[in-house]
RNA sequence: GCCUCUGUAGCUCAGUUGGUAGAGCAGGGGACUGAAAAUCCCCGUGUCGUUGGUUCGAUUCCGACCGGAGGCA
């Protein structure tokens, strides 16, 4: 999405699928073009929540500012939500523009950087949890389809947008539109800005052989384990993170670990599940950023000698650095 | 050595009273602007262990052989 309106600030975003090398690239990034890093994960915002988020530490950060990274109270019922990331990360970026300094974007959840590339300054109302346990019990009892007539009923249009066994979404949008009054379909267009404000860069990581993603997802998850991410999730479900926080209760790499120490399997069984949790959500990441214009791709492997390797750092720096001079 | 069970998709297993087969998981593809690490949709040809026989036709019945599990000696 890069423009030649040289008035509009320019400004980096690194996207790909979890354990892409997002983090280390942004942060090589941020240093070489005097930069600061703005996350853009719905999870890593979670204060408390770092080993099985990957939230880099100190020492990974290399000194570098890191914004809206571990400072949301996952005890907070509030939850966050897409429309306060685009007020948050609004607000950080202006902030590192009026010091000057290059803001980097990096994260893998898709939705958050479309909204805050593209719009999405809507209204941030209130949620109605009562109303959306009815709306669920309605689908339950009377059948999805059901559920799916009655926002045909207010709004035709996100109907034939949603399939009608997306009970979670048929809600969401029969939601919206009850508590605002107004059709959600309007609203998402409303919502939507003609142009960016920004001159933006969106550089993708990405990998042509998905076992090499695969195996990399697979080391991290048995670092996290070395790194104590059982002791974490015992502590986080000690504060009743996920009773309290809906959104924070569905990361990766918690809830996974539930049955082991419930006693109902052994560790390499749920560390198995975390795998494979983790490799459908990369897929799905892929999925999502590949239809989407903007982003620019770096290839991430390569075959040598009829084997599948990943690149070196400073191969895929060079790539960056030739799609952002 | 004898007896019983077993060998079907990458894995775990169904099934075919004989007309070449289907689930779950894995894997692949996709959708998605207000819960998004969530949610949802689509995709199943595999020498039915090998080899003979019976049969118009065998993965299915019979025999032998080769794996695997168990039992008796």
């Amino acid at each position: 999405m890069t423009t030649n309106n040289t008035q509009k600030p320019r400004i980096l975003c690194i996207v790909g699928s979890t354990a892409s090398g997002k983090t280390s690239l942004a942060v090589e990034l941020a240093k070489q073009f005097d930069g600061e890093i703005v996350s853009c994960d719905s999870m890593q915002i979670y204060r408390g929540m770092n080993i099985g988020t990957a939230t880099p530490d100190e020492a990974e950060r290399q000194g570098i500012p890191h914004h809206l990274m571990d400072f949301v109270d996952p005890t907070d019922p509030a939850g966050y939500s897409c429309a306060d990331y685009v007020r948050d990360a609004r607000a950080a970026v202006s902030d590192i523009l009026a010091r000057g300094k290059l803001p980097v974007l990096c994260g893998g959840t898709g939705l958050y950087l479309d909204a805050f590339l593209r719009g999405g300054s809507f209204e941030v109302t209130d949620s109605d949890p009562k109303l959306r346990v009815e709306l669920c019990a309605l689908a339950e009892r009377e059948g999805n389809q059901a559920l799916h007539d009655k926002l045909r009923e207010l709004d035709p249009e996100s109907a034939e947008a949603i399939h009608p066994n997306n009970v979670k979404r048929v809600a969401r949008a029969i939601e919206i539109c009850m508590t605002t009054g107004r059709k959600k379909s309007d609203l998402d267009r409303e919502s939507r800005e003609p142009e960016s404000p920004y001159d933006t860069t969106v550089i993708g990581l990405h990998y042509d052989d998905r076992r090499i993603l695969y195996d990399r997802i697979d080391r991290r998850v048995d670092i996290m384990m070395e790194q104590g991410l059982l002791e974490e999730t015992r502590r986080l479900r000690e504060m009743g993170v996920f009773e309290i926080c809906r959104t924070a209760a569905q990361a990766i790499g918690y809830k996974e670990l539930f049955p082991y120490l419930d006693g109902e399997a052994t560790p390499e069984a749920c560390v198995e599940t975390l795998k494979l949790a983790t490799h459908h959500y990369a897929k799905r990441q892929v999925t999502w950023f590949k239809a989407k214009p903007y982003v620019q791709w770096v290839t991430c492997d390569t075959v040598i000698d009829g084997e599948p390797r990943v690149k070196s750092f400073e191969e895929i720096v060079n790539n960056v650095k030739t799609l952002f001079p």
